[in-house]
DNA sequence: ACTTTATTGTTCATAGTTGAACATTATTGG
DNA sequence: CCAATAATGTTCAACTATGAACAATAAAGT
Protein backbone atom coordinates (compact mmCIF):
# COMPACT_ATOMS: atom_id res chain seq x y z
CA UNK A 1 0.00 0.00 0.00
CA UNK A 2 2.92 2.35 0.72
CA UNK A 3 4.38 1.15 -2.67
CA UNK A 4 0.58 2.24 -4.19
CA UNK A 5 1.15 6.10 -2.68
CA UNK A 6 4.65 6.17 -3.72
CA UNK A 7 3.90 5.50 -7.30
CA UNK A 8 0.57 7.83 -7.00
CA UNK A 9 3.89 10.54 -5.66
CA UNK A 10 5.20 9.89 -8.94
CA UNK A 11 2.88 9.87 -11.11
CA UNK A 12 1.41 13.37 -10.35
CA UNK A 13 4.92 14.26 -10.34
CA UNK A 14 5.26 13.82 -13.64
CA UNK A 15 1.86 15.37 -14.84
CA UNK A 16 2.31 18.21 -12.53
CA UNK A 17 5.59 18.65 -14.48
CA UNK A 18 3.61 20.61 -17.44
CA UNK A 19 2.46 23.14 -14.84
CA UNK A 20 6.13 23.33 -13.55
CA UNK A 21 5.38 22.62 -10.15
CA UNK A 22 6.05 19.78 -7.47
CA UNK A 23 3.83 17.66 -5.37
CA UNK A 24 5.27 19.91 -2.22
CA UNK A 25 4.10 23.10 -3.78
CA UNK A 26 0.68 21.16 -4.77
CA UNK A 27 0.11 20.56 -1.76
CA UNK A 28 0.68 24.14 -0.16
CA UNK A 29 -1.42 25.75 -3.21
CA UNK A 30 -4.19 23.23 -2.31
CA UNK A 31 -4.34 23.98 1.27
CA UNK A 32 -4.03 28.03 1.02
CA UNK A 33 -6.85 27.83 -1.26
CA UNK A 34 -8.98 26.95 1.56
CA UNK A 35 -7.03 28.29 4.28
CA UNK A 36 -6.65 31.85 2.95
CA UNK A 37 -4.24 33.84 5.65
CA UNK A 38 -2.94 30.43 7.33
CA UNK A 39 0.63 30.87 8.87
CA UNK A 40 3.62 29.10 8.01
CA UNK A 41 3.27 26.87 11.07
CA UNK A 42 0.26 26.16 10.68
CA UNK A 43 0.64 25.26 6.94
CA UNK A 44 3.53 23.10 8.12
CA UNK A 45 1.43 21.24 10.88
CA UNK A 46 -1.09 20.56 8.08
CA UNK A 47 1.25 19.26 5.72
CA UNK A 48 3.21 17.00 8.54
CA UNK A 49 6.56 18.67 7.42
CA UNK A 50 8.73 20.69 9.09
CA UNK A 51 8.66 24.58 9.53
CA UNK A 52 12.37 24.22 7.82
CA UNK A 53 11.02 23.02 5.23
CA UNK A 54 8.14 25.81 4.62
CA UNK A 55 11.11 27.99 4.79
CA UNK A 56 12.43 26.67 1.98
CA UNK A 57 9.92 26.24 -0.40
CA UNK A 58 7.39 29.48 0.38
CA UNK A 59 9.97 32.36 -0.07
CA UNK A 60 10.99 30.66 -3.47
CA UNK A 61 7.15 30.20 -4.29
CA UNK A 62 6.54 34.28 -3.63
CA UNK A 63 9.31 34.93 -5.80
CA UNK A 64 7.31 33.35 -8.40
CA UNK A 65 4.93 35.12 -7.86
CA UNK A 66 2.40 32.67 -6.84
CA UNK A 67 2.16 33.35 -3.26
CA UNK A 68 2.45 36.57 -0.86
CA UNK A 69 3.54 36.98 2.61
CA UNK A 70 2.58 39.57 5.38
CA UNK A 71 3.61 39.68 8.30
CA UNK A 72 0.54 39.36 11.42
CA UNK A 73 -0.10 42.75 12.78
CA UNK A 74 -0.91 41.55 16.19
CA UNK A 75 1.74 38.83 16.29
CA UNK A 76 5.45 40.31 14.26
CA UNK A 77 6.84 36.69 14.49
CA UNK A 78 4.42 35.05 12.07
CA UNK A 79 4.38 35.80 8.59
CA UNK A 80 0.86 34.61 6.98
CA UNK A 81 0.18 33.49 3.53
CA UNK A 82 -2.05 34.36 0.71
CA UNK A 83 -2.70 33.13 -2.99
CA UNK A 84 -2.16 35.37 -5.41
CA UNK A 85 -4.33 35.55 -8.69
CA UNK A 86 -1.65 33.88 -10.31
CA UNK A 87 -1.56 31.15 -7.89
CA UNK A 88 -5.10 30.79 -7.79
CA UNK A 89 -5.29 29.94 -11.56
CA UNK A 90 -2.36 27.96 -11.44
CA UNK A 91 -4.01 25.82 -8.25
CA UNK A 92 -6.48 25.58 -10.27
CA UNK A 93 -4.83 24.17 -13.35
CA UNK A 94 -3.64 21.81 -10.89
CA UNK A 95 -6.09 20.39 -9.01
CA UNK A 96 -7.73 19.51 -12.34
CA UNK A 97 -4.78 17.06 -12.95
CA UNK A 98 -4.99 15.68 -9.26
CA UNK A 99 -8.54 14.90 -9.19
CA UNK A 100 -8.09 13.18 -13.12
CA UNK A 101 -5.28 10.99 -11.72
CA UNK A 102 -7.60 10.32 -8.63
CA UNK A 103 -10.59 9.58 -10.79
CA UNK A 104 -8.06 7.05 -13.18
CA UNK A 105 -6.77 5.70 -9.99
CA UNK A 106 -10.51 4.56 -8.26
CA UNK A 107 -12.36 3.79 -11.72
CA UNK A 108 -13.42 0.52 -10.40
CA UNK A 109 -13.69 1.05 -7.01
CA UNK A 110 -17.04 2.15 -5.73
CA UNK A 111 -17.60 5.73 -4.40
CA UNK A 112 -18.92 4.26 -0.96
CA UNK A 113 -15.32 2.14 -0.59
CA UNK A 114 -13.65 5.38 -1.35
CA UNK A 115 -14.98 7.49 1.74
CA UNK A 116 -15.07 4.72 3.76
CA UNK A 117 -11.98 4.54 3.39
CA UNK A 118 -11.03 8.16 4.02
CA UNK A 119 -12.62 7.85 6.64
CA UNK A 120 -10.50 5.21 8.01
CA UNK A 121 -7.12 6.81 7.15
CA UNK A 122 -8.10 9.77 9.08
CA UNK A 123 -9.06 8.16 12.03
CA UNK A 124 -5.27 6.29 11.19
CA UNK A 125 -3.95 9.92 11.65
CA UNK A 126 -5.36 11.08 14.38
CA UNK A 127 -4.90 7.95 16.55
CA UNK A 128 -0.92 8.15 14.64
CA UNK A 129 -0.94 11.89 15.72
CA UNK A 130 -1.47 10.67 19.30
CA UNK A 131 1.15 7.92 19.52
CA UNK A 132 3.57 10.49 18.67
CA UNK A 133 3.56 12.27 21.73
CA UNK A 134 3.68 8.79 23.84
CA UNK A 135 6.27 7.02 22.76
CA UNK A 136 4.30 3.83 23.99
CA UNK A 137 6.54 1.08 25.21
CA UNK A 138 3.16 -1.20 25.00
CA UNK A 139 4.30 -2.50 22.00
CA UNK A 140 7.74 -3.58 22.36
CA UNK A 141 6.91 -4.65 26.11
CA UNK A 142 7.32 -8.14 26.70
CA UNK B 1 -4.48 9.49 2.44
CA UNK B 2 -1.12 10.17 1.35
CA UNK B 3 -0.55 11.69 4.67
CA UNK B 4 -1.48 8.50 6.54
CA UNK B 5 0.97 6.65 4.68
CA UNK B 6 3.20 9.31 5.38
CA UNK B 7 2.54 9.24 8.96
CA UNK B 8 2.66 5.29 9.25
CA UNK B 9 6.06 5.53 8.13
CA UNK B 10 7.23 7.35 10.45
CA UNK B 11 5.63 5.61 13.31
CA UNK B 12 7.39 2.55 11.92
CA UNK B 13 10.47 3.96 11.60
CA UNK B 14 9.84 5.37 15.06
CA UNK B 15 9.70 1.90 16.62
CA UNK B 16 12.20 0.08 14.24
CA UNK B 17 14.73 2.07 15.87
CA UNK B 18 14.65 -0.40 18.90
CA UNK B 19 15.91 -2.43 16.05
CA UNK B 20 18.54 -0.02 14.78
CA UNK B 21 17.17 -0.30 11.22
CA UNK B 22 14.36 1.94 8.86
CA UNK B 23 11.92 1.27 6.71
CA UNK B 24 14.40 0.82 3.73
CA UNK B 25 16.07 -1.85 5.80
CA UNK B 26 12.75 -3.61 6.55
CA UNK B 27 11.35 -3.80 2.96
CA UNK B 28 14.83 -5.20 2.02
CA UNK B 29 14.72 -7.82 4.66
CA UNK B 30 10.99 -8.94 3.85
CA UNK B 31 11.41 -9.41 0.73
CA UNK B 32 14.39 -11.49 0.65
CA UNK B 33 12.77 -13.77 3.11
CA UNK B 34 10.53 -14.70 0.75
CA UNK B 35 11.88 -14.27 -2.19
CA UNK B 36 16.09 -15.31 -1.61
CA UNK B 37 17.91 -14.96 -3.89
CA UNK B 38 16.82 -12.33 -6.05
CA UNK B 39 18.76 -10.28 -7.72
CA UNK B 40 19.82 -6.71 -6.76
CA UNK B 41 18.08 -5.20 -9.89
CA UNK B 42 14.51 -7.19 -9.27
CA UNK B 43 14.82 -6.67 -5.45
CA UNK B 44 15.15 -2.53 -6.73
CA UNK B 45 12.15 -3.30 -8.90
CA UNK B 46 10.03 -4.93 -6.23
CA UNK B 47 10.54 -1.79 -4.04
CA UNK B 48 10.06 0.91 -6.66
CA UNK B 49 13.38 2.22 -6.00
CA UNK B 50 16.09 2.79 -8.14
CA UNK B 51 19.23 0.40 -8.38
CA UNK B 52 21.78 2.69 -7.56
CA UNK B 53 20.02 2.69 -3.92
CA UNK B 54 20.29 -0.61 -3.67
CA UNK B 55 24.50 0.13 -4.12
CA UNK B 56 23.92 2.20 -1.46
CA UNK B 57 22.18 0.03 1.00
CA UNK B 58 22.69 -3.62 0.72
CA UNK B 59 26.69 -3.57 1.39
CA UNK B 60 26.27 -1.68 4.28
CA UNK B 61 23.96 -4.66 5.45
CA UNK B 62 26.12 -6.73 3.80
CA UNK B 63 29.35 -5.63 6.12
CA UNK B 64 26.43 -6.18 9.27
CA UNK B 65 26.13 -9.40 8.64
CA UNK B 66 22.71 -9.71 7.63
CA UNK B 67 22.74 -10.56 4.32
CA UNK B 68 24.87 -12.05 1.70
CA UNK B 69 25.96 -11.26 -1.64
CA UNK B 70 26.99 -13.95 -4.06
CA UNK B 71 27.44 -13.57 -7.27
CA UNK B 72 25.63 -15.71 -9.89
CA UNK B 73 27.27 -18.52 -11.77
CA UNK B 74 26.05 -18.20 -14.97
CA UNK B 75 25.44 -14.71 -15.04
CA UNK B 76 28.69 -12.73 -13.69
CA UNK B 77 27.08 -9.17 -13.72
CA UNK B 78 24.70 -10.00 -10.87
CA UNK B 79 24.51 -10.38 -7.29
CA UNK B 80 22.46 -12.45 -5.69
CA UNK B 81 21.17 -12.00 -2.29
CA UNK B 82 20.79 -13.91 0.70
CA UNK B 83 19.93 -13.88 4.52
CA UNK B 84 22.38 -14.56 6.86
CA UNK B 85 20.77 -16.42 10.21
CA UNK B 86 20.87 -13.33 11.78
CA UNK B 87 19.09 -11.42 9.44
CA UNK B 88 16.66 -13.75 9.15
CA UNK B 89 16.20 -13.50 13.13
CA UNK B 90 15.88 -10.00 12.96
CA UNK B 91 13.13 -9.85 10.20
CA UNK B 92 11.31 -12.09 12.43
CA UNK B 93 11.17 -9.65 14.89
CA UNK B 94 11.02 -6.64 12.48
CA UNK B 95 8.06 -8.07 10.83
CA UNK B 96 6.22 -8.34 14.64
CA UNK B 97 6.71 -5.03 15.32
CA UNK B 98 5.33 -4.34 11.97
CA UNK B 99 2.05 -6.29 12.31
CA UNK B 100 1.30 -5.05 15.79
CA UNK B 101 1.15 -1.79 14.09
CA UNK B 102 -0.80 -2.39 10.93
CA UNK B 103 -3.18 -4.28 13.27
CA UNK B 104 -3.50 -1.53 15.43
CA UNK B 105 -3.85 0.88 12.49
CA UNK B 106 -6.71 -1.44 11.27
CA UNK B 107 -8.25 -2.40 14.33
CA UNK B 108 -11.69 -1.01 13.64
CA UNK B 109 -11.41 -1.57 10.17
CA UNK B 110 -13.24 -4.95 9.17
CA UNK B 111 -11.43 -7.70 7.24
CA UNK B 112 -13.04 -7.64 3.95
CA UNK B 113 -12.54 -4.16 3.65
CA UNK B 114 -8.82 -3.81 4.10
CA UNK B 115 -8.41 -6.80 1.40
CA UNK B 116 -10.54 -5.15 -1.12
CA UNK B 117 -8.48 -2.24 -0.15
CA UNK B 118 -5.24 -4.20 -0.89
CA UNK B 119 -6.72 -5.65 -4.15
CA UNK B 120 -7.52 -2.03 -5.43
CA UNK B 121 -4.18 -0.93 -4.65
CA UNK B 122 -2.18 -3.32 -6.42
CA UNK B 123 -4.45 -2.91 -9.58
CA UNK B 124 -3.56 0.88 -9.29
CA UNK B 125 -0.19 -0.02 -8.96
CA UNK B 126 0.01 -2.12 -12.36
CA UNK B 127 -2.36 0.39 -13.66
CA UNK B 128 0.50 3.52 -12.84
CA UNK B 129 3.23 0.86 -14.13
CA UNK B 130 1.62 0.62 -17.63
CA UNK B 131 1.30 4.59 -17.95
CA UNK B 132 4.87 4.90 -16.77
CA UNK B 133 5.94 3.83 -20.09
CA UNK B 134 3.28 5.29 -22.18
CA UNK B 135 3.49 9.22 -21.26
CA UNK B 136 0.10 9.92 -21.76
CA UNK B 137 -1.14 13.07 -23.16
CA UNK B 138 -4.92 11.78 -22.80
CA UNK B 139 -5.15 14.02 -19.25
CA UNK B 140 -3.65 17.11 -20.27
CA UNK B 141 -4.81 17.07 -24.23
CA UNK B 142 -7.11 19.60 -24.17
C1' DA C 1 33.55 -13.91 -35.37
C1' DC C 2 32.39 -9.24 -34.43
C1' DT C 3 29.92 -5.15 -33.81
C1' DT C 4 25.91 -3.30 -31.61
C1' DT C 5 22.66 -3.10 -28.18
C1' DA C 6 21.03 -4.17 -23.50
C1' DT C 7 21.60 -5.24 -18.65
C1' DT C 8 23.79 -5.24 -14.03
C1' DG C 9 25.96 -3.00 -10.44
C1' DT C 10 28.77 1.12 -8.90
C1' DT C 11 29.99 5.96 -8.37
C1' DC C 12 29.07 10.65 -8.15
C1' DA C 13 26.79 15.16 -8.34
C1' DT C 14 22.31 16.80 -7.27
C1' DA C 15 17.98 17.78 -5.00
C1' DG C 16 14.71 17.30 -1.08
C1' DT C 17 13.82 16.78 3.85
C1' DT C 18 15.00 16.94 8.42
C1' DG C 19 16.46 18.39 13.14
C1' DA C 20 19.32 21.37 15.80
C1' DA C 21 20.89 25.90 16.77
C1' DC C 22 19.71 30.55 16.51
C1' DA C 23 17.38 35.39 16.55
C1' DT C 24 13.18 37.58 17.24
C1' DT C 25 8.94 38.22 19.41
C1' DA C 26 5.03 36.62 22.95
C1' DT C 27 3.53 34.90 27.02
C1' DT C 28 3.75 33.59 31.70
C1' DG C 29 5.18 33.88 36.63
C1' DG C 30 7.32 36.01 40.15
C1' DC D 1 8.55 45.35 35.64
C1' DC D 2 11.65 41.58 34.70
C1' DA D 3 13.13 36.94 34.19
C1' DA D 4 12.00 32.59 32.37
C1' DT D 5 9.65 29.95 29.06
C1' DA D 6 7.54 29.22 24.67
C1' DA D 7 6.60 29.98 19.81
C1' DT D 8 7.72 31.51 14.97
C1' DG D 9 10.60 31.63 11.13
C1' DT D 10 15.50 31.13 9.24
C1' DT D 11 19.90 28.92 8.45
C1' DC D 12 22.89 25.12 8.18
C1' DA D 13 24.90 20.49 8.32
C1' DA D 14 23.57 15.82 7.79
C1' DC D 15 21.13 12.18 5.57
C1' DT D 16 18.39 9.90 1.83
C1' DA D 17 17.06 8.97 -2.74
C1' DT D 18 17.72 9.77 -7.47
C1' DG D 19 19.32 9.86 -12.27
C1' DA D 20 23.23 10.17 -15.32
C1' DA D 21 27.61 8.43 -16.57
C1' DC D 22 30.48 4.55 -16.38
C1' DA D 23 32.76 -0.38 -16.53
C1' DA D 24 31.90 -5.12 -16.98
C1' DT D 25 29.28 -8.68 -18.92
C1' DA D 26 25.62 -10.76 -21.82
C1' DA D 27 22.63 -11.15 -25.85
C1' DA D 28 21.35 -10.13 -30.48
C1' DG D 29 22.13 -8.90 -35.26
C1' DT D 30 25.12 -8.99 -39.11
Amino acid sequence: MARACQLMQQSLARELAYLDIKPPHLDILVNLFRFEGISQQELARKLLVGRSNMSMLLPQMEKRGLIERRGDKQDKRVLRLYLTEAGRRLTREAMTIQTALIDRMMSDAPIEECELMTTHMERVITLLLKDEREPLETVVDQ
